[in-house]
DNA sequence: CAACCGTGGAT
DNA sequence: TATCCAAGGTT
């Protein structure tokens, strides 16, 4: 759950992980659909993906116990060299390289390493390398993950407080903040959706992504194409009028109960959403029709639209 | 090796 | 509003 997200974010879902599944089997038999509802709004939902066919791994494989071995953990799904290293440390009191953004940030100040990210993280971990030590294996890298989070900080480091300053190379040099040194990013293109949220009595519409890319194994709301584009009203209207396309946006025919409902932004990773939003409400008969004949779509109550990721529940708020 | 993959808080 | 960034991994 920490990988790349926030503690403050992640604890309260792992605190629910730790209640719903207390041990790595109650995990592994978890069914798919719900540890994905569970991960709702945590983001990078491969993780959960990978999270739980590790756990079933480790049970299949490994009797339920994870390997106290770094090589083996390392073949695990969703361990890297960061997860592997800080398990070993964490969980197994043995030595390990753990390296994470905070480790590299200090490595990078302390030496004043002047190749960019991200090529310079194979620097980075050679030098954090060479301060392994053997005792208090667990303290150590915690030790340098809390520095660099409380006092080596990305911005505004306070390094009066630090009690590295004397053998930091980037403090000597005077701008240690400038450190890890970063290449221009290019600039998130904009992409423009429609979705469309058919509400019958407490309950909406919703479908199962699919398993790969984004959002890959989540709920959604069925949606127009993201494209570079905006979609005009005529392109909208038209699926939700009977049309030669209508097989490709299978859409409830409103006859001018359609509704258009306002606009949202979201930002994911590489690129910004506008989505325009359109609602319909459908009796419980329509409704019934309509899902009949497409069983791609199914009803979520109201009461679990937590189970969808934000980009979908920013609609249901705008409503 | 670069691109892909979410979200929300801090500044 | 714009930018950065967080206990990275997979493809």
């Amino acid at each position: 759950m920490l990988q790349q997200t926030t503690v403050p974010h992640a604890l309260p879902y792992f605190e629910k992980f730790m209640a719903l599944w207390p041990t790595v089997r109650d995990l592994a038999a978890a069914p798919d659909e719900r540890v994905m509802a569970e991960w709702a709004g945590l983001g990078y939902y491969s993780r959960a993906r990978n999270l739980l066919k590790c756990a079933r791994v480790v049970v299949s494989e490994h009797g339920g116990v994870f390997p106290a071995d770094e090589v083996a953990l390392l073949m695990l799904p969703s361990f890297g060299p960061y997860t592997a290293a800080a398990v070993m440390s964490f969980a197994f009191g043995k030595a390990a390289n753990v390296v994470d953004g905070n480790i590299e940030r200090i490595m990078s100040r302390l030496y004043a390493v002047k190749t960019p990210m991200p090529a310079a993280k194979p620097v980075l971990r050679e030098l954090a390398g060479r301060w392994v030590r053997d005792d208090r294996a667990r303290d150590w890298p915690q030790a340098l993950m809390d520095l660099a989070s409380a006092v080596c900080r990305p911005k505004s480091p306070l390094c009066m407080l630090c009690p590295l300053r004397e053998a930091c190379a980037g403090f000597a040099e005077g701008n240690p903040d400038i450190y890890p040194l970063k290449t221009a990013r290019a600039p998130k293109p904009v992409r423009y959706g429609v979705a469309f949220l058919i509400v019958s009595e407490d309950s909406f519409i919703v479908e199962r992504r699919p398993d790969k890319g984004l959002l890959g194994g989540m709920l959604g709301l069925p949606h127009l194409d993201w494209r570079d584009e905006v979609w005009s009203e005529d392109e909208i209207v038209t699926p939700l009028s009977p049309s030669p396309d209508a097989s490709h946006h299978p859409l409830p025919q409103g006859e001018g109960r359609w509704v258009s409902v306002g606009t949202y932004d979201h930002v994911f990773t590489h690129f910004a959403l506008k989505q325009q939003v359109w609602q319909l409400e459908l009796s419980a008969q329509e409704v019934s029709a309509f899902l009949r004949q497409h069983n791609q779509y199914q009803l979520l109550p109201w009461a679990d639209k937590k189970a969808l990721p934000t980009v979908f529940g920013k609609a249901l708020r705008l409503v």
